[in-house]
DNA sequence: AGTTTTTGTTCTCGATAAGAACATAACAAG
DNA sequence: CTTGTTATGTTCTTATCGAGAACAAAAACT
């Protein structure tokens, strides 16, 4: 039971109804079509807009006016409204972009980097450099499980339990961090191909594979906030020992390591990648090796997601990385293992396999609306609405 | 965007957290500490708890005053007011209860069955003889997934997609139905072990492996609601066909079924059960056969919660069925081989294993939340609140 | 130019919860 | 036995919210 309800509360929670209804709206509409959506009186709209208005919240535009009727207004992003800066943070380079109420993105600033703790600076200067009065929260995606949201840890990097509170410290805007595999589900939930699902899975192939469980437009984050780690489980038998201290992992099977390893490669992040890629080229040339490197890399991942159908029922599982290239290469291979891994009542009903639609954003876009999240708490609101 | 938030939904609201205060609380409270507990006004407390006295849902009762002040009385179920009942199908009998707003539960009537869907008419029959004014919604808990909520697939009795529209018709109360390992979970995690919880897990363990995902404490159904066959994914490397038709299936490995195949039984109910604990008295004898099998059985239940854990990171797994014996009789070897399926970062934070405290009754009880959520819907609250 | 259609605006109304002030009934202290 | 203390019940006022009806306004259609 945390707080109570009352009159003023009702107010905040209709207007982030409406908030949200334009955040998360294909095409702009207009106030008329918003008191419609939210089942809510045309005065009632007009209060709920004109505080939104005063708040900097919302902007009233006049309509292009074709049909019929009273000319009305297009509720759109407030120009001088808050926004949310979004960091896609990778083992080798990072991105950052300004994300306006409604999802519209405007990239500020990417560089690559040494790799070492140090990048967090780098990346508060280039915040830094950006800033403006909007900025409200800040999104953060990196790679690698966050125990309790603080402590990273990204074992390719060396990075082991970094201590995120020194490094994004008392100066930074008011930030959220999650994982990168977590926060493209995340996206691919809300603005991607998983949009509108109560039950769906995300999973991001790179060297591994990590992924997440969506729930109501939700990404699962379990108890430490470590949930996701779906790679780690031995759902395919390989009898090997994997990085992560346990043996027979479906991410020895799956993803660019699996490719790697099979042709001698070294699993670091510049060489293995390039690696990787050059496999699938020669598998798609023909190649027979590649090809049957490929054929039991996707053969795996249908295994996999067939094990995890039985005990999660997705409606749609969306793939990103090397997930792509494999759906895209093999999908008849990936859905056959999938169905022979589908207990046998549940094979007329398949999940639907698929690759994400919001692309190597993922990371990004996840970010801006896990940050989205945060400015349209209702606390945040509430004050929002009653100093200015 | 459902519905509307007016100021009538407002008063429904804090009627339902009231409502849901008194069902959750371990000991019934007072008027005034209701009040606290809510955050709300000593005369708003007396206007909500007055309308649920009229609408015969909450009743008031003097207090023992043991302090100073003016006395004050208690919150409890009206005795006139709705009831659940509560339905425990099981391969062999069923129980019948009746549970009121609270928990307390009394047991109306319990049979043995033929294993044919005509079990279903008795049942009714049962349902009839006891049924008052008073029962408000019927929650169901039977084995076996239930696609969509209405297809019940049991295939140790041979019902293949059993169409439950059928067999619970027009003439049944409000009914609403789901699977004994789910509800057993939601049991434990309203009342039991997983109480409070943001997430967790909860598996039954019988012939097979059951189980469900508990955020928040809702148990998770899944888009097509037969999520939680966790005993169908392969964990523990084997190799054998499983019944489910999939090859290498967890519950190869865990619960009665491997111990019954392990000594060349039945693996069907009546004699397979007592087999599996003839099986555990053995082991706990001292017998070297059994206790090399009740040790696979287990480490196989150890790894397997390990990988789980990877995946979903819940704070705790509970158990039920023979899982409380495994606890019990191997609870050190079940952890050892949990932690050599945890990622080694995890290790120093594993998720608690543990029985079950609510026990035989998980889908009972369990059966009877979910009918309480039922009546605790909005709205249907509004209805009754404003019928009588 | 008049009609239709859609939306904005204004006003009233019932309901909600908050808050303050007061009443009440127990226990405790003298 | 009387008086004070304390926690709670009760009453009344007030601010706010959304609903709803009536009306005004502005476009397109006829």
């Amino acid at each position: 039971m945390p707080q109570t309800m009352t009159s003023a509360d009702l107010r905040v929670h209709n207007q982030i109804r409406l908030l949200r209804a334009v955040h998360d709206a294909a095409e702009p509409f207009t106030r008329a079509e918003a008191a419609r959506l939210l089942g809510i009186g045309r005065n009632t709209a007009a209060a709920l807009v004109g505080e939104l208005e005063r708040a900097r919240l919302l902007h009233e535009v006049p309509a292009e006016s074709g049909a019929r009727g009273r000319p009305t207004t297009m509720l759109v992003p407030h120009p001088e409204g808050p926004v949310a800066f979004a960091v896609d943070f990778r083992e080798d380079s990072w991105t950052l972009a300004s994300v306006e109420l409604g999802g519209a993105i405007t990239e500020l600033e990417a560089a690559e980097h040494d790799r070492t703790p140090a990048v967090f600076a780098a990346i508060r200067a280039a915040v830094a450099r950006h800033e403006t009065p909007r900025l409200a929260v800040l999104g953060f995606a990196t790679s690698g499980p966050i125990r309790d949201g603080h402590r990273l840890h990204i074992s390719h990097l060396g990075w082991d339990e970094v201590e995120l509170n020194e490094l994004v410290g008392d100066d930074w805007p008011a930030t959220v961090i999650d994982n990168d595999a977590r926060l493209a589900g995340l996206a691919e939930s809300r603005r991607g191909a998983l949009r509108g699902m109560g039950t769906a899975m995300h999973f991001h192939i790179d060297f591994d594979i990590g992924g997440t469980l969506l729930l109501d437009g939700d990404a699962q984050r379990g108890a430490h906030r470590i949930a996701g780690e779906f790679g780690h489980m031995p759902l395919t038998g390989s009898p090997l020992a994997c990085m992560c201290g346990v043996r027979g992992c479906w991410s020895l099977d799956v993803g660019a390591n699996a490719l790697v390893r099979r042709f001698g490669g070294e699993p670091g992040y510049g060489t293995g990648r390039e690696l990787a890629q050059e496999v699938l080229r020669r598998a798609e040339a023909g190649d027979p090796e590649a090809v049957s490197a490929l054929d039991d890399n996707a053969a795996a991942l249908g295994r996999g997601l067939g094990a995890l159908a039985n005990a999660l029922d997705p409606e749609a599982i969306s793939l990103s990385g090397m997930g792509v290239d494999l759906i895209r290469l093999r999908r008849p291979l990936i859905e056959a293992q999938c169905a022979e891994g589908l207990m046998a009542f549940r094979r007329d009903e398949p999940p639907t396999i698929m690759a994400g639609t919001v692309g190597e954003q993922g990371p990004l876009r996840g970010a801006a609306e896990m940050a989205w999240d945060a400015i349209l708490d209702p606390d945040r609101l509430r004050e929002r609405l009653h100093s200015g």
